[in-house]
DNA sequence: TGCTGATTTTAGGAATGACAAATTATAGAA
DNA sequence: TTCTATAATTTGTCATTCCTAAAATCAGCA
């Protein structure tokens, strides 16, 4: 059962005045951190942008001062409504762009995200919806991240990471992070691509690699790390006769 | 007889490490005062920024510190070898960007020059390179502006303004000035338009509009002020048997 | 309850890049 | 040559946004 993220009609910022890249890259991060871990810790927001945890607490503090975001002291940031309202539309641009230089430019799943997160801040709403138009409209990106619409709503679906699936039982790959270029082409390299539907033969105890066999490509059996298989989002399969 | 501007195939800097936004505007800006009036003075880079002149002068002072340009105090800057090869990099991927923008994704002539401002700072140098290849390698950008080579190098056609047209005889309109959003509205709204041959009729004395004749759409005439007149790039033709 | 280690915040400072006000240089006219 | 209008520069601030070092706070455990 998908459930929905963010759902704001409601335009409160009449003229939402430029946001800088700064800005903007600080209200992603927090957007994230919110859908991973539920809050977004100023160590964390300080890890994902490379930022010592000084510099994250006094941005935070400005963030809050122009109210797109709250901010509890050793608590951690929560975006408003407006602050919300720019972060999707930054993760629609970012995710748009992906799509758009894998199937238009020839980009690969695993070089796109380092272009569309520079190209997020500087193109205009006007080019995202006439990508998003010529890519008739697309719902998933390359890493198979769902695309929020033009008004903000995204349907996060509910996937089960591969350190999870029982053993013995199926699943569908459906989703990678598109954070790490060199995992990507790891995971390509392994045949594991988004849709590949696999049964999970074995996994070692205290955090060990998990055996997948890949069903399509002959029976081939691959062995994923613990780390790594964490990352990976699967949707659960019944056994199909195939 | 074209001339040649730039040729750098030397590559001074070793690891030409990232400039500012705010440097890349005033290297482009600058290289386009040298081309279009011999020297960038400080008043006119400030109008074409849109700062204040000492913000210019602070500015210039630093960039001369870096080795992008030589400044000689009251006379103005000129562009080193580094300088203006860096400006180069940004003219190619401004106008690529205007070609693709234009022929991949429905913009008008008169819209892409403030999409492309913004993204000639974000793109990555494979993407520019993506893009001319996706377009067939053009030489010239909507507006009839000439594209650098990869490695630096730019025909700069001599063409001649619509004002300096001698009455009676013919010219193809070659280059317009991007600049100017509305400008480019009213002379499609015209018919004028790169490519467009047609003769010269009249002109008014001190400063006064022309009058042309295009020849392809039934001999409309058309009046053009001499402020207009001076923006358009034009290659003379010898009278053809039509 | 009170220590202890990790996290967070405060304090102070540096780099970039913009501005206004005041000063100085240049070049053309008298 | 001297004056004067224009252009350019110097000086002093301010806003952003980063950093390091030091102090404060929180949470888990004895």
């Amino acid at each position: 059962m998908p459930h929905v993220e963010g759902s704001m009609t409601a335009n409160q910022t009449p003229a939402a005045r430029r946001l800088s890249v700064t800005t903007e890259d600080y209200l992603k991060a927090i957007y994230e951190l919110q859908v991973a871990e539920g809050v977004a810790q100023t160590s964390a927001v300080a890890k994902a942008l490379e930022l010592a945890p000084p510099s994250v607490t006094g941005m935070v503090k400005r963030l809050a001062e122009s109210g797109l975001l709250q901010h509890t002291p050793y608590k951690g940031a929560q975006l408003t409504t407006a602050g919300r309202r720019m972060a999707l539309r930054l993760v629609r641009r970012h995710r748009i762009l992906e799509v758009y230089l894998t199937a238009k430019l020839g980009y690969d799943w695993d070089s796109v995200h380092a272009e569309a997160e520079r190209l997020e801040h500087a193109v205009s709403d006007e080019l995202i919806e006439r990508m998003a138009l010529a890519l008739g409209n697309p719902r998933y990106d390359p890493h198979g991240a769902p695309i929020p619409s033009k008004e903000g709503v995204v349907e996060e679906p509910v996937l089960i990471p591969l350190s999870e699936i029982p053993v013995g039982s199926m699943a569908e790959l459906r989703q990678v992070s598109d954070r790490d270029a060199e995992r990507l082409r790891y995971l390509a390299r392994m045949g594991l691509r988004l849709g590949t539907v696999f049964e999970v033969v074995a996994r070692q105890p205290f955090r060990g690699p998990a055996t997948v066999r890949v069903s399509a490509t002959g029976a081939r059996d691959q062995v994923v790390g613990h780390e790594l298989a964490e990352s990976l989002g699967c949707m659960p399969r019944g056994k199909e006769v195939g």
